[in-house]
DNA sequence: GCACAAGGCGAGCAATTGCTCATAATTATG
DNA sequence: CATAATTATGAGCAATTGCTCGCCTTGTGC
């Protein structure tokens, strides 16, 4: 699983221990470069310096720089997508309220990692067919997902699940990622939470249309 | 007005009718450049001689490359400041519905640039003091106008409207801006916008709990 | 303990790129 | 027309950076 694009394949498959050691070496301290420095600063020289091996040895299991962010990028959607799938297979709460504070939760847990480096992740991610490829399967198993939930929770009311699963995944994730990656803490997180749930509660609980069309 | 940066400004103020002339012309040059390369591969030399001007010259206006991204950022950021104030000035529509689809309409006319080219601009804009300074200003404003407007409005039924301010502009820019991203028209704009504008309402006129707490 | 494979090394090449500077052309001023 | 100010030119420098390649070290199998 993971990245396994062609370009960005390792030139060799590891066949001793302490070639997979190098290799997690290389991708712990690719991150926290990419973090401290940002992705064009983020040189190979550095990362190679900071996992205390030669740059020669770097080359030897990332054919260049990109195929190592794709491989961070990979590693983050995996644990993405695991987080899903766990939810997914596992027993959902009643009250929808319930249910959408969990999905919340679900997303603030992709945002542990500090948000310069999710943001190198996301802006300065090579824009690999493969990469993209996991990003929509990723998307479209959430919406799928979600569908399914609106459809068959007892207390959704929308008729068009499927606008509505769109709507509620975009704004889960922007809105959820746009206050994680506030560093100061500008606003009353519990609070928004809370709003957040109940916006998303109220439109799904809806049609509460106000008393008539004009008047 | 305008990008007004110390290390960002022109290094000559144009006494001649053609210097300003040459400096619009690198202006749109660059933005065409980065829409089509991307700021790393948008060199000087290639916004010069799409300029039709030599590279000594872009360099007679602009100390550095930053510089003139950081002005067209600083025109991006004017012009949302003006479709801004032109909506807190003039009249707003009676129902809820209509004034938050006027914002929805209002953030879309933000995003009449190619996508790529936004994201240069959002993504590989330097963070200079300056920069974050006008666009922090410009959410203040934005949220605060909301705050009166939600607190203004008879339909509104939010008790925490500083929270509920925050929450309804930080959805309305993602996720149109999410959407209008989208190059292929894989969801249905106008269903999507009704949509996003019934949320945000109900959530507003709210107060629609369910049954009972936990029975 | 020997031979071969796997892994590691790092000086430095080739290419790119932001930017300077000496000079030339153009325009304003008297 | 002369002089000065303003603007334009572009070859090329200095610095960076991704990456190669020849050589060395370590591990493995017999």
């Amino acid at each position: 699983m993971a990245a396994d694009g062609r370009r960005l394949r390792p030139r060799k498959q590891p066949k001793q221990a302490r070639a997979e050691i190098t290799r997690q070496r290389i991708l712990r301290a690719a991150a926290h470069v990419f973090t401290e420095y940002g992705y064009a600063a983020g040189t190979t020289n550095r990362i190679a310096e900071a996992a205390g091996i030669s740059i020669g040895s770097l080359y030897q299991y990332y054919p260049n720089k990109d195929a190592i962010l794709a491989e961070l990028t990979a590693q983050h959607l995996d644990a993405g997508m695991a987080a899903g799938a766990r939810v997914r297979s596992g027993e959902l709460p009643e009250s929808l309220d319930a249910v959408l504070r969990l999905f919340v939760r679900i997303v603030l847990g992709n945002h542990v990692e500090p948000p310069e480096y999710l943001r190198v992740l996301a802006e300065r991610s090579p824009r690999t067919p493969q990469v993209m490829a996991m990003v929509q399967e990723h998307e479209d198993a959430n919406i799928a997902y979600l569908r399914e939930v609106l459809e068959t929770h007892p207390e959704v009311r929308v008729a068009d699940t499927a606008t509505a699963a769109v709507l509620i995944a975009s704004t889960l994730e922007l809105v959820v990622h746009h206050v994680a990656s506030r560093t100061g803490p500008a606003v009353d997180r519990d609070r928004f939470e809370n709003e957040l749930v109940a916006m998303m509660s109220r439109y799904l609980r809806g049609e509460a249309e106000p008393p008539g069309p004009t008047a």
